[in-house]
DNA sequence: TCAAAAGTGTTGACTTTACACCCATGA
DNA sequence: TCATGGGTGTAAAGTCAACACTTTTGA
């Protein structure tokens, strides 16, 4: 921001870039859910003629007068009905051809949902939850985008409390295993799991027991800590 | 990018959203160099009235016909005369009041180079290398950039060689112990650390040795595999 | 001959992995 | 009574941290 020698006001430079006010920005969610023991995507029929029959992640154009987070929150508020829920920034795409009405950049961000606590009352326009093994050929670069967001979330599901986001607030150890396993793609050893588990510390006991399964019931847990919104935004403020 | 309803065609996109075109985007460099057994940041004064007599990041507005990646080379190779140098996204910064001039959104990427190798013959503009430790009240919001670019490297540094882009060609293991010393903000021990680094089978023994040391001189190394432009980009496709 | 750093292995602590049996429940 | 998963511990392997002495060189 600061290639020009001679000194000048904010002002002055408002009028003189005028012509860089010509790249749009943009914020993509991927949203994951997690339910009947896969991992999910929410994604919603592009609305594009170039794109048209290709599924495309959840975004929309930043305001002039909201910041990203608050774009992210906006598309995920509009779409899903949640607003307290966890989302990070994870990379932004910018090449010169990923979008075919123009130039926009897009920051991507990642979401993780409790997929049977949000009632999309939305079903009707096509906003889908699809299988990540399903998936193939979205629109744009948007396929980029997931890969990204889900190496990012596998490099943190096992070192930072995010992955309750996905669950209930109840959950057996059982469940647990099996979202981790869905998302890491590796199947891990019941033991050394809850061995892992309880020294991170991550979990409460209830006292309480499952109910509705067709076997020995196991105890039900809940995060001891939740990270969401305002967690989020207090970590990154605290690097300064 | 999805939010109306109704198929559009490209170019309808384009003109019904022109509003939007009113968020200029820019990247910021964090350059890091080592000199002197320190950690360094290559500053300029800010040309801003606004922040007369502050310091701040090497960036520019991106212009509509390049990519991000573009654009951060280009203030690279302007500032540094460098053109193959190592480069990483880290984090995108939108608040709306980060820039006194109007909306802009910064990319921020991480650029190591090897600061006696490049001549800057750009002395003449206030463009500095300031010492990680004096550096305090940049302008606009750098000293949180920076911040977060600094800890994506302290993450980064025993898990991919870069760090061997801020040292020269030829190298010892003591200084590239010193090195990780000042980047970490630790003491490492020198048995340990000679272990890890062979493990790792980033350098090759160049069967040379030191000269000008006032004492027992070192053998010297050279890096087996460069992280630089085109790996890096390659890197991310492969996530394709 | 002194100062400064080079070079080099071992031990104990801790972490990680592999692995098997009995128990509680619902069908 | 059977099928299904719940719940639990130990031993071996591997990783990490602490630590000291002899050697080489230049001043």
């Amino acid at each position: 921001m600061d290639k020009l020698l001679n000194l000048k006001t904010a002002e002055s430079e408002k009028v003189s870039h005028s012509d860089y006010f010509r790249i749009a920005i943009s914020v993509d969610c991927v949203i994951f859910g997690y339910d009947k023991k896969e991992l999910k995507i929410l994604l919603i029929k592009s609305d594009l003629a170039e794109f048209s029959d290709l599924w495309s992640l959840l975004g929309d154009l930043v305001r002039p007068n909201e910041d990203l987070e608050t774009a992210s929150y906006r598309i995920l508020k509009e779409r899903t009905g949640l607003d307290d829920v966890y989302l990070e920034q994870v990379y932004t795409f910018g090449s010169l051809n990923r979008h075919p009405s123009g130039r926009v950049i897009t920051v991507a961000y990642y979401s993780l949902v409790d997929i049977n606590h949000l009632h999309l009352k939305l079903t009707h326009n096509e906003l889908h939850w699809h299988r990540l093994t399903d998936i193939k050929n979205l629109a744009f670069d948007h396929q980029l985008i997931l890969n990204t967001c889900l190496q990012r979330i596998r490099e943190q599901v096992m070192e930072k409390p995010v992955i309750f986001n996905l669950l209930p607030e109840k959950f057996s150890l059982r469940e647990l295993q099996e979202l981790y396993q869905s998302i890491l793609g590796v199947n891990l050893d019941r033991r050394n799991f809850r061995k892992k588990i309880s020294l991170k510390d991550w979990v409460v006991d209830l006292d309480e027991m499952e109910s509705d399964v067709p076997h020995r019931p196991g105890k039900l847990y809940k995060a001891k800590v939740q990270l969401r919104k305002k967690q989020a935004k207090k970590r990154l403020q605290s690097q300064l």
